[in-house]
DNA sequence: AAAAAAAGAAACGCTTGCGTAACGGTGCGC
DNA sequence: GCGCACCGTTACGCAAGCGTTTCTTTTTTT
């Protein structure tokens, strides 16, 4: 059953979500970040740098990059692959489950609130 | 009517659509300017520089940045208020609206494309 | 008319992200 | 074993955003 929207619904969730997230998180993530957080979170894995560049259409030291920030805030983890050790796969972790926990809520939460 | 979604749905719902902005739109606005956008956009106006800071929590000089950036993309326009000459009046415009018709078109397009 | 207040912009130093290019570690074909 | 391709990271210079503070202009207050 997918999600029917009118435009007036699609953009105005949008707005009070990003507003909402503005005020009240001060991580302030860029699209990529979250873009990169949700896709490791929410596609299963494993997922590497390449292949996250490959997805999001960018370089890898974007991918690096965000990994770092992002591991810093401890929303994600890294490790290197045993069985390929050129590798590195990206781990979730709990507090980058709870953030995105949170994050669901709120747009749940002003989906209700957008009129017809 | 409002909104319902499942916690999947509204994850899976800013999900696909961060990445599709990602590999879409080169301008990569930041979340807060994204809101600032929308609010300018969806609210009646008149909308002055206080008046944002306010909404959105933060200071001033924030959002004369953001204007400045977004000025330069064509997304918005400023005129000075001629009733009160220290207000300057955020106005929108053609390239604005567009942009966000089309990231309103893709919302609906990328919710239609939710599972249940 | 003088002083205080208000709005927005500009200046300052700092932090963070970017794209490109170069770099070490690892696996694989010869 | 040796060279070569591959993966992720690091280095570099640059652009953009941030918070704080200061400034200019305009309005309001007394």
């Amino acid at each position: 059953m997918p999600v029917e929207l009118t435009p007036s619904q699609a953009l105005g969730l949008w707005h009070t979500v990003s507003l909402e997230q503005v005020r009240v998180d001060g991580r302030d993530l860029t699209l990529r970040q979250m873009a990169i957080l949700l896709q490791i979170y929410l596609v299963p894995p494993p997922h590497t740098v390449r292949g996250l560049a490959a997805t999001l259409g960018v370089t890898k030291p974007v991918i690096t990059r965000a990994l770092d920030s992002m591991g810093a805030l401890g929303l994600v983890d890294r490790a290197r692959d045993d069985r390929d050790r050129r590798n590195v796969v990206i781990k979730r972790t709990v507090d980058g489950a709870l953030y995105l926990e949170k994050f669901g809520d709120l747009i749940i939460d002003q989906g209700r609130k957008q009129p017809k």
